[in-house]
DNA sequence: GTGAAAGCGCTAACAC
DNA sequence: GTGTTAGCGCTTTCAC
């Protein structure tokens, strides 16, 4: 049925370790029999089996990047980034959609642990540091925009709580004293840490925390709705709004429109992660950037040099933010 | 170094046969081995290594799947349906991003050809319809929203050029008259059918056809902004845009806005796809909804089919969309 | 520069 | 119910 390496050989009148020879472009053959063995090839429509290849090779030279969402335009630009990078050393990214699902997940890295690949990168994952530290000890794995706690495993990421601190730092600067925060309350490590940096900011300058500015619950965009139209009933309304991700900033922006408040005039509001749609939004909406593409090429270049090496680094290296301001936080409060 | 099903037969003292019989649960074997085998598997850790198996087997249960870009959502709720289907009869769902670039896109087709998948399938695709003949006759593949005039390949897709159609006539419905098109000049033929109905529905409701009133370029964002400054520059403006996408679509409405205009009152407009961001855009976006996780599980069930069968189904199927309409077609022209 | 042959980890046919 | 063994397609040592 399927031509193979054998039928190249026969066809061509040479060896088969000739055949890879050439295939693997190897120094040791003749111009005459490459030409040969080529236009074999060719004729046959010859291409060579993979799983023979790295099943002797013992290598794949393909990573799998597991995302938590598939709606998530940040995701698109990171795998981006790993693609243009792994390409041009002869890697192939492949990636798959867990939906912040254990069992889907956990299948998903079956592709690891039965040499699909060669190794993982985690954008956010549901294992515990104590699984993801046993699976580093036999397999290469990374994470990706999202560390886990007590986690002993090359991470890549912005720097959260300064980036939160950035986030808010803006706004106060910006004239605000009154300033409310929409997080989550999953165990999702980054929204904590925007969240601590929040804090610190407001602590820094003077303010005090109050607790009815602060909405807990999850990244369901719902939830920034929800949230502005809390925030809004309070007899003492804040006047700008942080939230730990663009979905619920839109979501929170979006009530607040419909409520008929002015958003970057009646109330201020930041967004986290820059995605597409902050631009195109109305108003364009203010955000914290995490260097995507860069952050996709760096991880990708570290899990490969530790795919090819004894010592495993398990740094956790953090790349810089950059606070965005649109028209979501329109105006200085005087 | 790996655990491999030799060690495990060694530990537990049986042969390789019995381990591959527990591990694929066959009947022939006893329960005691069978306890024997999986506490040992359990015990060495051991995970089975693909690459054998499959390269045995001639078989490895997992479907590739190629989106031309990954900042879509549609994308995105088309592989959950997708891997929801497959997951469940045992098949795995990885995915590829090949920016609309031949080169990459033949470099991912290449984990096709060298049994690294058992089928693909293209959500839009660079090759031409004498390629996809070409490679279907070797391989499984299918196309997924959009087809290719000519291909004789598998499709599961919208009836774009009624879908058009409808688009159109759901604005004629609400009274207007001048209704303009924002569309592309890719290959994309969904994006020309589409447009096809638009004409259709135009010419049955004795509408004339202006060429002023339909706007040519790419997908890229910032031709819905261009086109819609075009139609308000004109002396007689349209009333009602289509757009062939949201994200066009999204792209008028933000510049019909900054131009002092309400939209979905001075102007509707309407969109395609139904990408998350309509339903949170202010206004709300109407348009034309894919079934994404319907035809997801649809291709992916008709290409198992194939790969499991001799004779290839290669039918264009069709599944019904949906016209939604939201405050960007807000009011009835009187 | 080239070929023969071992073997990567697994499954399945066959023998018992 | 279990074991022996051939072989999936490939790379790579070792001879020559």
């Amino acid at each position: 049925m399927s031509v193979t390496i054998k039928d190249v050989a026969r066809e061509a009148g040479v060896s088969v370790a000739t055949v890879s020879r050439v295939l693997n472009g190897s120094a040791n053959v003749s111009e005459a029999s490459a030409k040969l063995v080529n236009d074999t090839i060719q004729r046959l429509n010859y291409s060579p089996n993979f799983l023979g290849r790295n099943l002797r090779k013992r290598e794949t030279n393909v990573i799998l990047v597991i995302m938590p969402s598939s709606e998530h335009s940040l995701y698109g630009s990171i795998i981006s980034g790993m693609q243009d990078y792994a390409n041009k050393i002869g890697y192939d990214i492949i990636s798959a959609v867990s939906n912040s699902t254990s069992f889907v997940e956990a299948r998903q890295m079956d592709m690891l642990f039965n040499k699909t690949v060669d190794g993982a990168v985690l954008l956010g994952t549901q294992f515990s540091a104590k699984e993801l530290n046993e699976m580093s000890r036999g397999y290469n794995i990374a994470l990706c925009c999202e560390g886990v706690e007590g986690a002993d495993v090359l991470t890549v990421a912005v720097n959260d709580e300064q980036a939160g601190y950035d986030a808010a730092k803006a706004l106060i600067d910006l004239g605000h004293k009154k300033i409310a925060l929409i997080s989550v309350n999953s165990d999702a490590v980054s929204s904590r840490k925007r969240e601590n940096g929040y804090i610190r900011a407001l602590k820094d300058n003077g303010i005090e925390i109050r607790q009815e500015y602060i909405w807990h619950n999850t990244y369901d965009y719902i939830n920034g709705a929800l949230a502005m139209e809390q925030f809004m009933s309070l007899p003492d309304r804040p006047t700008a709004v942080f939230a730990v991700s663009d979905l619920l900033a839109a979501a929170a922006i979006r009530k607040a429109t419909d409520m008929g408040l002015c958003v970057g005039k009646d109330v201020s509001v930041m967004g986290f992660d820059n995605i597409t749609m902050c631009e195109m939004f109305i108003p364009s909406i203010s955000t914290v950037a995490q260097p995507c593409r860069k952050m996709g090429e760096f991880v990708i270049k570290k899990l490969i040099d530790n795919i090819n090496s004894d010592i495993k680094d398990a740094h956790y290296y953090n790349l810089d933010h950059e606070v965005i301001l649109r028209a979501s936080t329109g105006r200085r409060i005087s």
